[in-house]
DNA sequence: TTGTAAGCGTTATCAC
DNA sequence: GTGATAACGCTTACAA
């Protein structure tokens, strides 16, 4: 069993005051009681509770993030930096997936759930309806959104401008003469938000570039896997005519477009171009090398703690909309080599 | 400010035990009670105290995951699988990621931090020292380390065959009629574990097949990373005879050889072959897709979870090592499409 | 079946 | 500067 606050107490001939005073490093001990403490201490091999710790102070120093998928690399990396960001500020990462499951998602928003260990919530949704959002207002529990780009005001919110980075993608892919350019990613049949955003950038860089929008070239993906992208690609390239450049919503739909391509004896980019969003390590390394619009992902996870640590802080901070820059990263599989 | 129990209680006019019998499904309640109750729940939107019920019970109901970055693939596959068998069982999963910060692991590993809201440690070094484990012994943390293979019945482990998987992987390459055999993701200066074992495969293998193992063959690689492969395969293969044949400590690793082989202009398989281990999803995509000795992470997952909760119902539970099967999946990079 | 009350191990508010 | 002691919100003997 391990020692408590009271034995040390005991042992040392001091109040648990003063023990606990030495332990939390307070500045009004003198030498000879601290050293006395300290000896205690190590004898009994004293390790603070931090439940008990927690249950006084109200903070368990734990945030939780939220994702759809951790080994999805888009939401692995950003997690990465979602823990060093947290850790710089003296918290810890309580990571959760919520799949494809609603119910996970609605008992986590709601605070619906009996093992609330953290302070605040960081909600990554790739596809999740906005209606959930309106459920989180009874609680209290800090919550930052991350992602999207449907900013109400009543959240804090580090977003991407969605429309914007689907446009750049096929605004470049025009610049490079294509004309039949298809894309992954729609979800026709929920009120998604991501995949409805970069739905709506697609359609206007067409509109834009005087191009049409064949219904047949939007096509839907239920994941953001590899799988889905290289099934979509598969029928996109079967088609006649094929289209002349793919812009696939994530770079994982991508990698597995390029993969499709190949399978299908298109050449990238010479017969294909492919082009992802996301900036994901794995792009760099594809054959060939794959387009991408970067999203600033060390950025939006310092953001959306900083935003979260000063919510939590101070619960009456007005919320506030970050949105974090991206840039286009044309590489191989929409330059060639 | 949320309510408590006791303002449950003196809306309900019900005594705090009652409140909680029904709040915690305790069958002997009436359900006149139980009703009287449940209205004045609902009425104070009366959520209970995680952390009141941790101190008082003892179990947060939270597990960690300690791993060097979670942005590897193969730990945010194993994450993925671990968060859902802890999920199956009750349990959440808190993610620390160590880098290369032996320091973090000594904090982790002795109980010396003061926000430890965690029931269990689930530990998978890559690279770690032996050492730091003999430091765990004083405290009473249940422990389950995951992927190494050097039992000595202190801890519970879900390992991996690494000599047998690494002999495996070379043996297939020696089967394809390749003769100068490179390696990549030796560890000269340090005693870790994993790349030592696997070294001492490569070697056995080469050994066993009658081949000599060149020196010069077997390349470090500080970080089992895209870019540490791709630049030990260039250096590899700028040598003179080039190996025919390259076997990766890693699939991550594998993926910068494949690329480093087509930018160095050998064809893979036909000039060189490449193999890796673990099996990430990102391995069947490349181009030409990646071989490789897959490991069983789900199992894995799923043992380590459930010989921590184990421990964690019943510390005396004798440490027992589980050994996770692995297999060859030969693919284009070493048999050609 | 339900009420009363004693903790769980801290931190923080008083006095001294 | 240090010592008692009352919370924090819950679970659970023990009583009734």
């Amino acid at each position: 069993m391990p020692a408590t606050l009271r034995d040390v107490a005991n042992l040392a001939q001091v109040s648990v005051r003063t023990v606990s005073n030495v332990v939390s490093g307070y500045e009004h001990v003198s030498e000879r009681m601290r050293q006395k403490v300290m000896r205690a201490i190590e004898e009994l091999d004293y390790r603070p509770n931090p439940v008990a710790r927690t249950l006084r102070t109200g903070r368990t120093g734990m945030l939780a993030l939220v994702v759809p998928e951790i080994d999805v690399p888009y939401f692995s990396e950003l997690a990465r930096d979602v823990i060093d960001a947290a850790a710089e500020l003296g918290y810890r990462v309580m990571i959760d997936q919520t799949g494809h499951d609603h119910e996970r998602e609605r008992q986590l928003l709601l605070g619906d759930d009996r093992t609330m260990l953290f302070d605040g919530l960081l909600f990554s949704p790739l596809v999740t309806k906005s209606e959930l959002l309106d459920m989180h207002g009874t609680t209290s529990m800090p919550l930052v959104l991350l992602g999207e780009h449907e900013f109400d005001g009543r959240y804090d919110h580090v977003a991407i401008n969605n429309v914007q980075a689907a446009h750049d993608a096929v605004s470049h892919l025009v610049s490079l003469g294509r004309t039949r350019i298809a894309a992954i990613g729609t979800q026709p049949l929920e009120e998604y938000a991501t995949p409805l955003q970069r739905t709506a950038g697609y359609e206007a860089a067409l509109r834009d570039a005087g191009l049409e929008a064949r219904p047949e070239h939007a096509t839907p993906a239920a994941h953001y896997s590899r799988a889905d992208g290289y099934a979509a690609a598969s029928a996109l390239l079967s088609t006649s005519p094929a289209p002349d450049a793919i812009f696939c919503f994530s770079d994982l739909l991508a990698v597995g477009a390029l993969r499709a391509a190949f399978d299908s004896g298109f050449r990238v980019p010479d017969d294909v171009a492919v082009i992802g969003i996301d900036d994901i390590e794995e792009g760099r390394f594809t054959q060939p090398s794959l387009s991408t619009v970067a999203l600033d992902t060390p950025l939006i996870a310092r953001e959306a703690v900083r935003r979260i640590v000063a919510r939590i802080d101070n619960p009456d901070t007005p919320a506030e909309e970050v949105v974090a820059e991206h840039r286009l990263v044309p590489r191989e599989s929409t330059l060639g080599s």
